[in-house]
DNA sequence: ACAAAAATATGATAAATTTCATGTTTTCAA
DNA sequence: TTGAAAACATGAAATTTATCATATTTTTGT
């Protein structure tokens, strides 16, 4: 068994400077770590459920987390990512309402927990920090909007197509162009809504077409920009 | 031809109690009023156009909005609807980011248009406004995953049932239970990611059921409970 | 009021996608 | 290590949904 890590302090946080945190004034970031605590997660562990109330955000420390609602005939559906700087739990606890979705660890995760109170505290104080979460806030809502058009209009070979870039551009490619996530073909298909059966079948013709490289959950990226236009492919 | 209407004031408005600028102060309403424009619109009218700039925000005074994307086939995708007492440009104003969609109207409309600059100096200087900011962003984003969920996950005729009942809580019903929107099986078509045809043929058929009545584009809601599960109705 | 255009309607067919069945491989815990 | 469970894979059939064709009705501009 693996051992706890070490609590992390914002102060040396190697995330602070990526995340919503990063214009923060020295005193007020040992505020947040005074007030803050820290937890590890084995992967698939759940940190919050759809449907409760939440009393703090989450920032993460180190990992990787699948934001997911259940619908209504019992299947996941993955709204979104975060990963190392993110924070999570923000929409419900701003718009004091039940959490719209959960949260699970897709890999062994660190992240720290940020009481309600601190946070209403900077947000009051630190109008920097307050422009940053309404910023944060309307780029989602962006984002969300273009999912809503992508599931709504594009087949399921150009959803799945796009959301192995958007996995790419979320967790960045290692050196030998492999996505640095690791996800079951039923976790692919429940970002895109279609059945596992059809991510495996269409992993299989990219990988044919030469699009990509599959071994195991490692997906390689051979040719992003055939993959931003796979409907046009045979045309 | 009609008569332009007079311009209106905030401080008279009748939709600002419902609206975010509801606890605002006497002199910041004055302030608000002496900056703002304001327009008449015709049905069909386009306000501001996905891609570009916004260096405002609009506020509904009177009439009904719907936001939309144009997807990659030149499809129309509507995200969102608004109607008095809404606003909307906010997303892209506060994200500094392009306008993420279109708006237009769907019926004549009288809309103000208030600038960045006064936006920003209110979110400055009003916490309460702020806030109230702060949630509506979060309640949209809620909103959008729900969405989400619905369009990768529910069939065609959930998804008009849904949308249906959206329309009912979003426009409300008049006194014959017909909902208070009237918009064509095409725009209809375009809320829920579905051909036409595939409209005209379901409204038909909760026609059939008796779950609605149709008349044109006035659809009356005939079985609500019946409506919200659809997919048991013959189980 | 009238012609043209747009919207609505419906059937037939085609295409996309899911479901089911079944087999193989991989993972994981005892 | 091994046996069970989970994940992956693939074909065939069924289902859902879109597309196409065509007709009718409604709306709109002149």
């Amino acid at each position: 068994m693996k051992k706890k890590p070490e609590m992390p302090h914002c102060e040396t946080c190697g995330s602070r400077d990526k995340s919503v945190f990063c214009g923060i004034a020295s005193g007020e970031i040992k505020d947040i770590d005074a007030s803050k605590g820290c937890n590890f997660y084995n992967k698939g562990q759940v940190i919050f459920h759809e449907g409760n109330r939440i009393s703090g955000i989450y920032c993460i420390n180190k990992g990787k987390i699948k934001i997911f609602q259940i619908g209504s005939e019992g299947k996941e559906q993955i709204i979104r990512f975060a990963k190392e700087g993110d924070i999570i739990g923000y929409r419900a606890l701003l718009s004091e309402e039940p959490l719209s979705a959960s949260a699970a660890t897709l890999e062994e995760s660190t992240l720290c927990f940020i009481p309600k109170s601190q946070i209403f505290k900077i947000l009051q104080d630190n109008p920097n920090f307050n422009f940053k979460m309404l910023k944060l806030l309307s780029h989602e809502l962006g984002e969300a909007a273009r999912v809503i058009t992508d599931l709504a209009q594009k087949p399921v070979r150009e959803r799945l197509a796009e959301s192995l870039l958007l996995l790419k551009d979320t967790f960045e490619l290692d050196d030998d162009k492999n996505i640095q996530i690791k996800l079951s073909r039923e976790e692919l298909a429940n970002i895109i809504g279609t059945a596992t059966e059809s991510v495996i079948r269409l992993l299989s013709e990219f990988k044919k077409d030469k699009l990509i490289d599959v071994d195991g959950r490692n997906i390689k990226l051979l040719n992003i920009p055939g993959l931003t236009r796979t409907a046009n492919i045979f045309d």
